[in-house]
DNA sequence: CGCATTTGACCAGCGC
DNA sequence: GCGCTGGTCAAATGCG
């Protein structure tokens, strides 16, 4: 009885055409992952491709034979077309399996008719699977179209970032560059944000106002006299103490005036803006390093924590306004989270520099709205877009695991996580790695678009150390200081690199990138406690070995305040946010 | 003795 | 207006 016959067949089909469906669908996933756009592709792709052919089976048992027929038709047609992704088995096309199914006209059959009804039926469904094929066909080219479009936008885009980065390294010094650079990233970016709602770009516009405002924190000082360095990135974090802040003796420190650079003014304009950036990291150590000298000038129960917040001042410069908190999160006590608030008005050792360029890039990131308004005035506070209402963290994509914005603090707040260790071997965690839920969700379907703007994002942590006006400006130092130097970038650049190829995933490589400036470029320990009976400078003495060596930036600071490796002190500083 | 840390007090902002 | 909280100051204390 035909009524048998075809149902294994019909099954054995879907067999095949599981495969088929299979690869496709992970096409089609793949794509949509891409775009998550309104792409009318996906709607009718849904439609025509997801459905599962258990569905499909039911449906055709129903008597609905066009999805099932769908998938025949599909598969031979995409054999001519595509010649490959989707084989299909049958020699036959789709005729074959039109019969199959089709028998779903078994329900007429069944009732012994005749062969005449049987043509006729066979008749009428081929008129309609010829109608379908049809159908799919034009479904099919314009899918292909759609996905080829879109590779062309993220070509494009691609390219279009890569210049960017290369205008950005060529005119570091062109302190309205980067204000440029934002309005014309933005502008691309946000078109492919509202037409297409790509998550991708969004995130990639964040990171690249990251980079980019981190690439005028960075050239700024560089172009200018370590005294007039104080408007950076951050401005409202430069110079907030002195300016907006309205916070007393602080005030005092304005050492630094706002810099003419609309990007500044405009941020540093905004009283009550003031970013942090604060970071979480693990360790048993009562602070992490970050290569600065600090002094602790307070401590309080906050609330909500069993663990005391300490404060603390830099003291590499005299009128330095930075500040920063420090204190054990209350959840995970392993957890050390550090607030940065300011931004410093001196050069800085480069195992400094490497953090303080992170948070300055945070806080820019956060803080860019105005300049990027400012010209245009056009889409208002970029931040917005991924700031959420109410203290809720809302992700940045594909740093979504380390970036957390949240607006329900006093100051708008970036927290840098880099408690993950998204299992990439071998990546040295700055302290110790280890695993914690992440906090934010990740955005596995972003991956794809992953390698441009994580390495550009995680670019924004090298440049200063990198540029080689940055060497010239700021080295007086000996050749061989330099050559360490550079060692210390190019190792930094390996460990990054490394860290993108074993995980494209944003918090992995910034954790490599400081790990292995803490760790091996020096960890710094030079915190207050480490000149304990001597001038804050008293670490100059030691080091001086590779990681001092690298002056880096070799803001030949505050006399010869260099880095020591990974001093052992670091852990037998006092701990007062431990203790007690 | 000089410096950093500790710690209670003070001040400002904010919410009720 | 009051209380709470966060942030800072500054005297006291401790350490090298």
């Amino acid at each position: 009885m035909e009524t048998k016959k075809p149902e294994p067949r019909h099954r054995h089909d879907h067999v095949l055409h599981e495969e088929d469906e299979a690869h496709q669908e992970r096409e089609e996933n793949a794509t949509t992952t891409m775009d998550h756009g309104p792409l009318s592709l996906h709607h009718r792709g849904a439609t025509l491709f997801g459905h599962r052919h258990d569905e499909a089976a039911a449906a055709a048992r129903r008597g609905e034979i066009r999805e099932v027929d769908f998938f025949s038709l599909d598969s031979g047609a995409r054999q001519q077309q595509d010649g490959g992704g989707g084989g299909r088995r049958v020699p036959g096309g789709g005729w074959d399996d039109v019969n199959i199914g089709l028998d779903l006209l078994t329900t007429a059959t069944d009732a012994t008719t005749s062969a005449e009804e049987k043509a006729t039926a066979r008749n009428q469904v081929h008129m309609e699977a010829s109608a379908v094929e049809a159908e799919l066909r034009r479904v099919l080219d314009e899918n292909r179209r759609l996905r080829g479009m879109l590779e062309e936008l993220t070509r494009s885009y691609g390219t279009l970032y890569q210049q960017l980065l290369q205008v950005t390294q060529h005119h570091p010094h062109q302190h309205q560059h980067p204000d440029h650079l934002m309005n014309n990233r933005s502008s691309l970016p946000r078109t492919h944000l509202n037409t297409m709602g790509m998550p991708n770009n969004t995130s990639t516009r964040q990171l690249l106002e990251g980079r980019a405002a981190s690439s005028t924190a960075q050239t700024q000082p560089d172009a200018d006299e370590a005294s007039d360095e104080a408007g950076e990135a951050s401005p409202s974090l430069s110079n907030n103490a002195g300016n907006n802040d309205g916070k007393r003796k602080i005030s005092q420190d304005g050492t630094a005036p706002p810099r003419e650079n609309g990007e500044q003014a405009s941020s540093a304009e905004l009283p009550g803006r003031k970013a942090r950036v604060s970071v979480r990291a693990r360790s048993e150590a009562p602070m992490i390093s970050d290569g600065c000298q600090w002094r602790k000038y307070g401590q309080k129960m906050a609330k909500g924590n069993p663990c005391p917040r300490a404060y603390y001042r830099c003291t590499m410069a005299v009128a330095c306004p930075v500040r920063k908190q420090v204190q054990r999160c209350a959840e995970d006590k392993t957890i050390l989270v550090t607030t940065y608030e300011g931004h410093h008005n001196h050069p800085l050792p480069p195992a400094a520099t490497t953090m303080a360029n992170t948070t300055s890039a945070a806080a820019a990131m956060l803080l860019s709205g105005p300049a990027t308004s400012r010209d245009g005035a056009l889409l208002g506070h970029p931040a917005a877009l991924f700031h959420h209402p109410h203290h809720a963290a809302t992700t940045i994509p594909y740093a979504s695991t380390m970036a957390t914005l949240s607006a329900s603090a006093p100051f708008p707040t970036i927290t840098l996580d880099l408690t993950q260790s998204p299992g990439a071997p071998g990546l040295p965690l700055a302290h110790g790695g280890l695993q914690r839920p992440p906090v934010l969700g990740i955005h596995p379907t972003a991956a794809p678009a992953i390698p441009i703007p994580v390495a550009s994002a995680l670019a924004m942590f090298l440049p200063q150390q990198r540029g080689p006006m940055a060497a010239a400006a700021n080295m007086p130092a000996a050749p061989g200081l330099v050559a360490s130097r550079q060692q210390q970038q190019h190792s930094v650049m390996e460990t990054v690199t490394a860290a993108i190829t074993a995980d494209p995933n944003f918090t992995t490589a910034l954790a490599a990138a400081i790990s292995s400036v803490m760790a091996g470029g020096g960890g710094g320990a030079h915190q207050s406690t480490t000149p304990r009976g001597g001038s804050n400078n008293g670490i100059a003495g030691e080091v001086n070995g590779s990681a001092g060596a690298a002056p880096a930036l070799a803001q030949t600071t505050a006399g010869g305040t260099n880095v020591a490796n990974g001093s052992p002190r670091f852990a037998t500083q006092s701990c007062t946010t431990s203790t007690n």
